[in-house]
DNA sequence: TATCTATTAGGAATGACTCCTAATTAAGTA
DNA sequence: TACTTAATTAGGAGTCATTCCTAATAGATA
């Protein structure tokens, strides 16, 4: 995880304008563990920039996925976001929608084992399990 | 990977009626290697049952998801079934769209561990890589 | 064969996401 | 500091996968 000045410098440097939607996003992903949606992004960047569009939201994400600053994951018909980008499990709750990170020494070595078994150039992982978190496991005994 | 007759015998017996359109969608899964969409289910089954719903596919999904007959794995906005239920990679070409399996013995070690210290009751997984296939990798050179 | 009710077909509704375009603005230059 | 220019944005329309709704249909049991 890298500081948001550093991130924002490559990004100028790179030739890309820096605006104050991109710098919000970019500092909100950067300070949350949460895996938030496009949507819930806007909510929580329109308290800053009322005016702030959903499709800049979106425009912004994809900038930042392609340059790996962010990933994604895909759940439930929708995609969720985080600065996480180093090789980890995502636990999904699929009663409250919560997700939560958790490092996993072994990726990173199934990745390139996996890489070079199917010839696949791999550009991207998500490892993701599905299940019932601590809180709403008791729910359903 | 079972046979067709022992899900549906089985899928009888817990009440669910058997259905022309089931038995076809399910038959199909059991077939290919391929990690088809719902829509694309659907035009196959319509070559067999020309009067087939999509609305059904989607229902019959549900039931086979729900049983864990059939996997599901959401990719670039849809989601792609298999009936490869056992733990294992998948392998996504972010160019072509196709979907190949690999099997991995760690995977289910890697999930108990990850149960064990997130205290989250697992149910399901996905263990998915990004990149070219080896068709689609010598394009981007 | 008759009955009951789960299941289906078909289409409308939903919702996440993408596309389009005129207006705005970041950033280099004088 | 003001000027220029093209990248970026806001806002809304459009798209597409999926879900929802309801009358008609057809498995399964007796």
């Amino acid at each position: 995880m890298q500081q948001l000045e550093d991130l924002v410098s490559s990004l100028r440097e790179e030739g890309f304008r820096i605006t104050p939607q991109r710098v919000a996003i970019l500092e909100y992903l950067l300070r949350t563990d949460d895996h938030p949606s496009a949507e819930y992004i806007h909510q929580v960047v329109k308290k800053q920039y009322p005016m702030v569009s959903l499709s800049t939201v979106y425009k912004t994400l994809d900038l930042l996925k392609e340059k790996k600053l962010v990933g994604q994951i895909e759940v439930g018909g929708e995609t969720r976001f985080d600065a996480h980008t180093d090789a980890h499990i995502n636990l999904v709750c699929i009663n409250c929608g919560k997700i939560d990170d958790l490092d996993e020494n072994s990726l990173n070595e199934i990745q390139s084992r996996a890489a070079k078994k199917s010839k696949y150039l791999i550009l991207n992982a998500n490892f993701e399990l599905f299940g019932y978190c601590n809180d709403c496991k008791s729910k359903f005994n």
